[in-house]
RNA sequence: GGUGGGGUAGCUCAGCUGGUUAGAGCGCAGGACUCAUAAUCCUGAGGUCGAGAGUUCAAGUCUCUCUCCCACUACCA
């Protein structure tokens, strides 16, 4: 039993994420999460919400709220959006729990003893009428370049220019309005990412479980050379600045930067699932976590979008070596692009495209979860389209899979008696489909163990559409005319290959597999997707259900997507 | 601008270190079947693999040029 730490991206705080965050992290964390335990093995699944920084102080500020106040009321939405996805997360904690503050603090003291981190000033846009810094993006004036008016201090949306702050004309606050700006010194720590430039390349080229994506763009970076980062920011809502346990003087208004404290609440949240440990149960984070008290067994597999890779290949990196302790590094890492919505992207300031909370009110989380597995944006970026959706719905769930089983149990129920029938021996038929199942079950474990998602998608399906095949071969509708054991066979079948269909669909789809599974008594013990455990053989998959078993038919798995509802989604959500 | 990824059947995508007639699903056409959610099964049509040049006995696969799309570009996260 082998031991898998599993995270994903942490979505941000600010708001219900969309189709496209989902697609990208938290769903194929989550069916490689179940797959794994499917498989037997120890998984911990670990998320939360990335809850610092100026946006969520903002956010905060708009809607009236303390920002504790608002992150908590925000971090209860997406648990529980996360639930209604049934994302099976171990933990779905918080970045700005107290676990997280510790050791964002003590890894910063770690570096600071290491020498790498050191005190430097830099100028800043300070906001008079806010009372605060603005970070680049949120000053806004006229570009100098093209004359653009609601340039940000960043770039400039009309021509593209990256520009610094300090140069556009007639700057204003994006925050209030107020005109009343000026450039000020600050004092900040930076971290010396330039020092462990060579340590973190060794460590990249050491990485053979990488994908093409994730190498590229780490060396992308590694190539232009790491540069020292700020890690602290003019900021009140985030973890305080301290130097062994202490406020840092000349800090007490400063915060880490949020993209500094985010990671290491990967650590923070297991610290936090270890707390809440029920009465009798131990949870260990630090054997997940620290590879001198157990973790040197645990494989560490991260999943996050393409905008992610050079947080996690390099800079969280560099906290982590540049500690010096013996913390667990990333072994595997699945990067996704987008998934673009009508030839843009998905948008949560614009609120362009379908939002997880509106997904849930149109159709049960298994449609989403399968359509975005299938399609899901691997290779490069993939397109949701409402048509693309009905079809693949349409014809993965309701035709192929959905019609196997309602047809194959309403026939046992109609022509023998509910139950699994008992006689009958096997011909050609049986060998033909027990030699697909020995073609392609290894061939959809390997694609899950690859975390080749479309792939693993895609053979799950060409397994229910074989079940379809076989039946057209067995015919037993026909056989019962004439020779009603040989039908029976068709049957028994049949109904083996429904209960085995329903449990390869387990990490995919979870509700409608439980639904199958639970009409034909499959016991939890008998769902794992350890198909030859023992002397078992591919071919006695057909044949695992107790003879005369009684098994009932379960209500239609997936209803159809109708032409009408495609319209009206459509008109209410934008596209086509 | 720089860097990276991509441009393969009507649509969405597979095609690893170059090797016989380029694949899948959907859609489309024809047929079979009738147990089933007008579902399923079989057969078929359909591609100058973005454009051009080069290397090679052989290129979708390697090199160069061009073109279009997307992402990243470190103080948004």
């Amino acid at each position: 039993m082998a031991r898998i730490l599993i995270t994903s991206a942490l979505p941000y705080i600010n708001g219900v994420k969309h189709l496209g965050n989902l697609a990208g992290s938290m769903l194929p964390a989550d069916v490689y999460a179940r797959f794994q335990r499917l498989r037997g093995h120890d998984v911990l699944y670990i998320c939360a919400t990335d809850e610092h920084g100026t946006p969520a102080e903002l956010a905060a500020k708009a809607a009236g709220q303390t920002p504790d106040d608002y992150c908590k009321e925000q971090h209860k939405i997406q648990r529980e959006v996360g639930k209604g996805f049934k994302l099976s997360y171990d933990w779905f904690g918080r970045s700005s729990s107290r676990p997280n503050n510790e050791l964002t603090q003590a890894f910063a003291d770690k570096l600071e003893d290491n020498g790498l981190i050191e005190e430097r000033t830099s100028r800043q846009v300070y906001s008079i009428d806010d009372k605060r810094f603005l970070p680049d993006r949120y000053v806004e004036g006229t570009c100098p370049h093209c004359g653009y008016e609601k340039a940000r201090g960043d770039q400039c949306d009309n021509c593209g220019r990256l520009l610094d702050p300090v140069d556009l004309k007639d700057p204003y606050s994006a925050v209030s309005g107020s005109k009343k700006i000026e450039i000020r010194d600050t004092q900040h720590l930076f971290l010396l990412q330039s020092k462990m430039q060579d340590r973190i390349r060794a460590w990249v080229d050491a990485a053979d479980h990488w994908p093409q994506l994730t190498k590229s763009i780490a060396y992308k970076w590694l190539d232009e050379g790491l540069q020292d980062r700020s890690i602290t920011r003019d900021l009140a809502w985030g973890v305080p600045v301290t130097r062994n346990g202490k406020p840092r003087p000349g800090f007490e208004n400063k915060v880490y930067y949020v993209w500094f404290d985010a990671p290491i609440e990967y650590i923070g949240a297991t610290w936090e699932w270890s707390s809440a440990a029920g009465e009798g149960e131990t949870r260990d984070w630090r054997s997940w976590w620290r590879t001198d008290e157990g973790a040197d067994d645990v494989t560490y597999v991260q999943f996050m979008g393409k905008d992610n890779v050079a947080f996690h290949t390099v800079s969280f990196p560099v906290t982590i070596l540049g500690s010096q302790e013996p913390w667990k590094l990333v072994d595997k890492l699945k990067a996704f692009n987008w998934l673009t919505w009508y030839g843009g992207k998905f948008s949560t300031s614009e609120k362009r495209g379908v939002f997880m909370d509106q997904a849930l009110e149109l159709l049960p989380s298994d449609y989403w979860r399968w359509y975005l597995i299938a399609n899901s944006p691997e290779g490069s970026d993939a397109a949701f389209t409402w048509q693309n959706f009905q079809s693949t719905i349409n014809s993965d769930l309701a035709n192929v899979l959905g019609n196997f089983v309602n047809r194959i149990t309403k026939y046992a129920g109609s022509k023998f008696h509910g139950q699994v029938p008992k006689d009958g021996e096997r011909g050609e038929a049986e060998a033909w489909m027990a030699k697909e199942l020995e073609t392609r079950l290894p061939l959809l474990l390997q694609h899950y163990e690859d975390m080749e998602f479309r792939k693993a998608a895609a053979e799950t399906r060409a397994i229910w559409a074989a079940g379809n095949e076989y039946l057209t071969k067995a015919e037993p509708w026909v056989k019962y005319k004439t020779d009603v054991d040989a039908a029976a066979v068709g049957v028994r079948t049949g109904l083996n290959l429904a209960a085995l269909f329903g449990i390869i669909a387990q990490p995919i789809i979870p509700d409608a597999a439980q639904k199958i599974l639970t009409a034909l008594n499959i016991p939890e013990q008998a769902r794992s997707l350890n198909f030859t455990s023992g002397d078992r053989s591919y071919a006695d998959l057909l044949d695992a259900l107790p003879r005369g078993m009684e098994i009932s038919a379960p209500d239609v798995l997936f209803a159809k997507i109708e032409d009408a509802q495609v319209e009206d989604w459509t008109a209410r959500f934008g596209g086509g």
